[in-house]
DNA sequence: TAAACTGTTGAAAGTCATTTTCAATATTTA
DNA sequence: TAAATATTGAAAATGACTTTCAACAGTTTA
């Protein structure tokens, strides 16, 4: 449960490991569901993305994919544990990069503007791990969100 | 944000202080209104509830309301923040009653059978806290969710 | 108290993210 | 290569939630 801090996460790649994760529990690797991956793995920065979103920047770039298959596809992903479902709107989900591809962390939203801030915080994680050990339950995945107003819209409210 | 241990929780009466609190925003107090809080307070055990739950009891008990009314009536009210708003579940929300009526907490969910157990971690707070005003975000809420296979369901899936 | 004003309700229609259906297509297996 | 099985896209369906609107209720004013 605990990182590592400076730690090179490791990078998933599209090739054979991401067939071989895939296979094992039946599925297979399509040109669609690389898409998909390769897309959070190369864009880093803006890394919440919906199925909507994914679909749009897929589109963008070329690709031809329907959101059917977004759908499906996150589906299998977050079965599989490569992606992490978030809590972050109202209306819509969210996916990122599920840890070790990523730093494992928790986010605070402006519910005004939907801007999201991560932070690391082992100590919350560590809480999680707990709790659920001292219950007997198996640990799947655990989100701490804070929902608050961002100091812009804060200004913006006041003027 | 330091709950005091062992205080008695104040207990939202259905009667003036509600109204008050209602007429503060331009709201009215109906008997729609008063009886899904007080659904609220004295269902202590099974207390997160969804849109739907809350109509079936209040209908079941010999109530006339709309599921439409239940609806705008659970936004007025987090609004207000008489109730908090928890992501459970995959595909509705449930409502709880808020502190201080209730102790804060937060929740560990068997993706299974829907169990959901409770606790309390005052340092989870806390950290949300800080780094919401580290940020300059004003809090509105925090959620901590855990979501694992309960000691049940894991047998249940051996046998 | 009564009229005017404003908020609320129920029923039904509408919205919209997500899921499902199904025939065509791609991948794997034999 | 052919059979077997998984996946896809397009369109229809689902279902939680929201909105519309006319009737109704609580509040304010005179
Ligand atoms: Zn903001
Ligand atoms: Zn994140
Ligand atoms: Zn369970
Ligand atoms: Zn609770």
């Amino acid at each position: 449960m605990m990182t590592e801090p400076n730690q090179p996460l490791p990078r998933i790649n599209s090739g054979s490991d991401l067939k071989t994760v895939l296979n094992k529990e039946g599925f297979r690797l399509t040109s669609q569901r690389q898409k998909i991956l390769e897309l959070f793995r190369d864009v880093a920065l803006d890394h919440h993305l919906s199925a909507e979103e994914i679909h749009h920047q897929l589109v963008e770039q070329g690709e031809k994919i329907s959101i059917s298959t977004i759908y499906r596809a996150l589906h299998v992903m977050v079965g599989l544990g490569l992606l992490q479902e978030l809590e972050l709107a109202e209306d819509r989900k969210y996916y990122e990069l599920s840890t070790p591809f990523t730093s494992h962390h928790h986010h605070l939203v402006c519910v005004q503007c939907g801007a999201v801030q991560e932070f690391e915080e082992v100590s919350i994680s560590d809480v999680g791990a707990g709790e659920t050990q001292t219950r007997g339950f198996v640990l799947l995945n655990s989100q701490f969100t804070i929902y608050g107003v961002c100091p812009r819209c804060q200004n913006r409210l006041g003027s």
